[in-house]
DNA sequence: TCTGGGGTCCTAGGACCC
DNA sequence: TCTGGGGTCCTAGGACCC
């Protein structure tokens, strides 16, 4: 534990409503309300403003409507949010380099990556103070709150104290006895299940959480969560600061303005999403081997499938196959209102590498998995895909020296389900690249 | 007035392997 | 010949965060 408040935590206040006060003046001072604006949406920020009339964030649009009819609806800019961000987290980053952002609006600072140590309560808020005017003068006007600590939980604690545009360092040593009055529900991590199970535990403040022993907080939320809680409670918190954090998963979902029931339809809806998720995976260079599909029945009961691939992809034609035979197997009836598909177990992947290196390379079968997948009933389980003369070949069953293919044309199965030994000349004749994937010249 | 979209982390059971 | 414990991977669901 460190013994200066040398972690920062900073909250950029009602950010996106902020941005479209900055770039449309006749909004100031007026109640603005950014989200979904859709039948089914849902508020992301409410001003300040239109806090007052009780908007809050999470809330049905239709209910913030009722609350607050004059305020300004409306939809979200993540390009120019995206962008406000990189400016504001950039003069972070003139400060300190260890920088973790949480999100868009949010990050920890650590100071004492800065070289500067021993620093007082007052050498923060100075700190502090000037790094709110960089982001106020690099953002065109935005204000943010910061707090400051010795660990992460107090720091993000803090910030929240003192909103909008404030600052609160919590003197070292003070910790406990400053989360000891505070709801547990302060804890980030303590949401209303928890919450639920420590009250009829008794529990209702940190200093309540602070007098159950370990083992019967165990029993209440489970190992992990009450282990962390238990430290947690008494501000033991050595978490680090961690640049550069790794994604683990890209998806797209969609809720839809009336609940969905066409199969064809909603097939065509995953395609789509599923190229979308395929851009994202290149744009960052990354490739995955399990495909998702979400779905959410009219009643909210939500629902995932997935399979994993023996190999990680960001081709959307195998997202799009894997997430459509997902989708097939998947309850819809009764109306589905969100479907989602995404990709998870990623990999850093440098997409050319594999296809640039020979002129005309054979998809060298000897990599295919020696073991058959025992589920081998036409739909399962989608390993690989080559690329054929005459259309799209789905590997679908390998091993004893045996292939098994099924040939497609624009995802429509042509032709019979063909088995070829490794070896045999036709298949080695049939497989070829993608035309994409080919040098242009040539 | 029903409940977004993008994520992270944890749990639990079954398969499989040693 | 029988029993078993641990580790890893996969799938599904749930809690939580902004």
């Amino acid at each position: 534990m460190r013994t200066d408040p040398s972690i920062l935590h900073v909250d950029l206040d009602a950010f996106f409503a902020a941005v479209e006060q900055r770039d449309k003046p006749s909004l100031r001072g007026k109640p603005v309300v950014v989200g979904g604006i859709g039948l089914r949406g849902v508020v992301s920020t409410a001003s300040y403003e239109a806090r007052k009339y009780g908007v809050r964030s999470a809330m049905s649009t239709a209910e913030a409507r009722s609350r607050c009819p004059h305020a300004a609806y409306l939809g979200a800019r993540f390009d120019v949010y995206r962008e406000t961000s990189k400016a504001v987290m950039a003069q972070m980053r003139a400060l300190s380099p260890l920088v973790e952002p949480l999100s868009l609006d949010e990050a920890f600072v650590d100071l004492s990556a800065t070289g500067l140590t021993g620093l007082t309560v007052d050498d923060v808020h100075a700190i502090a103070e000037d790094l709110k005017a960089a982001i106020r003068e690099a953002s065109g006007g935005l204000t943010a709150s910061v707090g400051a600590g010795t660990s992460k939980l107090i720091a993000k604690i803090a910030s929240d104290l003192d909103k909008p545009d404030g600052i609160v360092v919590v003197p070292p040593g003070t910790e406990a006895a400053f989360l000891a009055p505070m709801q547990v529900t302060v804890i980030p991590g303590v949401g209303p299940a928890t919450a639920q199970r420590l009250s009829m535990a008794g529990v209702r403040t940190v200093a309540d959480l602070q007098q159950l022993d370990e083992e019967e907080l165990v029993r209440q939320v489970g190992s992990a969560h009450g282990s962390s809680l238990h430290r947690l409670a008494i501000a033991a918190d050595d978490r680090a600061v961690v640049s550069d954090r790794e994604t683990k998963s890209v998806s797209v979902e969609d809720t839809f303005e009336t609940d969905l029931l066409d199969r064809s339809l909603l097939s065509a809806i995953g395609d789509r999403m599923a190229h979308r998720v395929s851009e994202r995976l290149q744009k960052a260079q990354l490739s995955g081997r399990t495909v998702t599909v979400k779905t959410r029945m009219h009643d909210f009961t939500t629902h995932t499938r997935s399979s994993t691939l023996a190999g990680p992809t960001d081709d959307a034609r195998v997202i799009a196959r894997v997430a459509r035979r997902l989708l097939e197997e998947s309850d819809i009836s009764g109306g589905i209102r969100l479907l989602g598909v995404g990709v998870s177990s990623l990999a850093d992947w440098i997409q050319d590498d594999l296809f640039t290196e020979s002129e005309d390379p054979p998809l060298d079968l000897t990599d295919l998995p020696e073991r058959p997948r025992e589920r081998v009933d036409g739909y399962h389980p989608g390993q690989d895909v080559i690329h054929t003369q005459y259309g799209e070949g789905w590997v679908w069953g390998s091993g004893r020296g045996r292939v098994t293919v099924r040939f497609e044309t624009a995802g429509t199965p042509a032709g019979p389900v063909r088995t070829f030994a490794v070896d045999d000349p036709e298949l080695t004749k049939l497989v070829r690249q993608p035309p994409e994937d080919e040098p242009t010249d040539t």
